[in-house]
DNA sequence: GCCAACGTTGGC
DNA sequence: GCCAACGTTGGC
């Protein structure tokens, strides 16, 4: 099992749409680096939810991938904001993951207070300028993240 | 294959 | 709104 933190504006789609919905497909993602990261997801994984473009941003709560290896339909969708005329059903560019709500921490674990426990070895979210939405972190450093949040109120 | 121009993310 | 970081694109 494996440990993953994923950034969303919270604005366009936080903690509490997902609580609310329960599941979601985690689509948009038009960045290979990030896209290659979810085809290496496995069902089981779990993954710490990052509050993008929030004030504080940081990492709210926790969710598991329950499906992998997923089309994603937005591609295709001229109307959409992640429409990509170079896909086509036949050879499609971009895929997705689909996500469980496993809870929120009791607090918001901030950037400000990962940077001071954190170096970019241990979580790349903390380089300032970091650009990937989906990132992957070690067994011991998501231990230690956990540590410090305590465990998830559903 | 190089690299300049450009676009996007996201903190501040 | 600014800007750092950095991926992508396209001319050559």
């Amino acid at each position: 099992m494996a440990w993953w933190l994923m950034k969303s504006e919270p604005e366009v789609y936080g903690i509490d749409h997902l609580a609310a919905e329960g599941t979601t497909l985690w689509d948009g993602i038009r960045n290979y680096q990030a896209r290659n990261f979810m085809r290496s997801m496995a069902v089981g994984d779990q993954a710490f939810f990052y509050h993008s473009n929030a004030s504080p941003p940081g990492i709210v709560g926790l969710m598991e991938v329950v499906e992998t290896g997923l089309v994603d339909p937005s591609q295709f969708d001229p109307q959409s904001h992640y429409f990509d005329p170079r896909s086509s059903r036949d050879q499609p560019r971009w895929d997705c993951v689909r996500l469980a709500f496993r809870g929120r921490f009791a607090r918001l674990l901030s950037l400000e207070e990962l940077r001071s426990g954190f170096s970019v070895e241990d979580l790349a979210v903390v380089r300032r300028g970091n650009r990937l939405s989906i990132l992957p972190v070690a067994d011991a450093i998501a231990a230690r993240l956990l540590e410090t949040l305590g465990p998830v109120q559903s």
